[in-house]
DNA sequence: CTTGACTCTGTAGTCTACTACAGGGTTTAT
DNA sequence: ATAAACCCTGTAGTAGACTACAGAGTCAAG
C-alpha cells in the first residue's frame, strides 16, 4: 500500500494535486488506515497517468471526467469516445486558426519596424491606434 | 465631455470594463465633475480601442501595459516595441506547435477508432492508459 | 523520547480578464 | 415630484487547474 506522497512522486505531481483530483472525482476514493491516512494501490498511479496523458492531448479535467465515466460504462461503444475526441480536434483546430491569424497580423508589422526608428513612427503602434 | 456609459458604448465594452481598465492602469484617470462622475474626452475611446486591437493581436493586458508605457516614453526607439512583438510571435508559435502536437497525436487515434467497437477495445482509451 | 518528515482537514490564494452585485447618490424626462 | 436610467464605491464571484497555508495528528529514526 502506498501513501499519498509516494503516489504523488511516482506520478510526478504534487500531493495537493492528488487530493485535488480526488475532490474533483477524477480518481477513486482510496482506503484509509486507522489514523485516516490514504492508502493507495498501484492503480492510483495508473489513474493519475491517464489524466496526465489526456491533458497532453488537450482534454480538460471536465473532458477527462467524461472520458472516465464513459470508460467505466458497461456496454458503451467507442462512438461516444470518438465524438468527444473529434470535438476536441475541432476545438484545437479553432485555437490554432485564431493563433495563426494573430501571427499573420503581427509578422508584417514586425518586418516593417526598424529598430532605430523613433517610437512615434512605429508601425506596430500605428497599427494599434 | 462623455460619461462612462457613452465611452463604454462607443468602445463596445461594458461600463465595468472601463472601470476595470482604469484600476489596472490601462487608461488615463479621467476628470470628475462635482458629483464625482467620470468625464472623458474622445481620447479615452482611442485608448480603449488600442487595448482591443492589441488584444486581437494576442497581447495580454500585462503586455499592453508595457506597450502603453513604452509608447509614452520620450526618446524611446522602436527596438523595444519590436522585441516585445517578436517575443509575442514566438509565444504564439509555441502555442501553435503545442496544439499541433495534440492534434497530430489525436487524429490517428480517431481514425483507428470504429464507432461500433466496444469501449474496452477503444484505441483512444488504450492510448491514454 | 524527541525531532523531522510525513499526513490530515478545511479554507484561501493564484492567474487572467472580466462580470455582478449591494447600497447608495444624480440626472433627466414627464 | 417621482420614476427611470444613469453613476459612484467596494467587494465578491467566475472559470480552470492547481497551490499554499494553518493547525493539528502520526510515524520512523536515532
Amino acid at each position: 500500500m502506498l501513501r499519498i506522497g509516494e503516489v504523488a512522486n511516482k506520478s510526478h505531481v504534487g500531493v495537493e494535486t492528488v487530493r485535488f483530483y480526488e475532490r474533483e472525482g477524477l480518481i477513486a476514493l482510496p482506503k484509509r488506515n486507522v489514523s485516516g491516512y490514504r492508502q493507495y494501490s498501484e492503480s492510483a498511479i495508473k489513474q493519475i497517468q491517464f489524466i496526465q496523458h489526456a491533458k497532453t492531448l488537450g482534454f480538460s479535467l471536465k473532458d477527462i471526467r467524461e472520458l472516465i465515466k464513459l470508460k467505466s460504462t458497461r456496454d458503451a461503444r467507442c462512438k461516444s469516445i470518438k465524438s468527444t475526441a473529434k470535438a476536441k480536434i475541432a476545438d484545437i483546430q479553432e485555437k490554432i486558426d485564431a493563433l495563426k491569424r494573430m501571427k499573420l497580423a503581427l509578422e508584417p508589422l514586425v518586418a516593417q519596424c526598424k529598430s532605430s526608428d523613433p517610437i512615434s513612427d512605429c508601425p506596430i503602434l500605428n497599427a494599434l491606434d
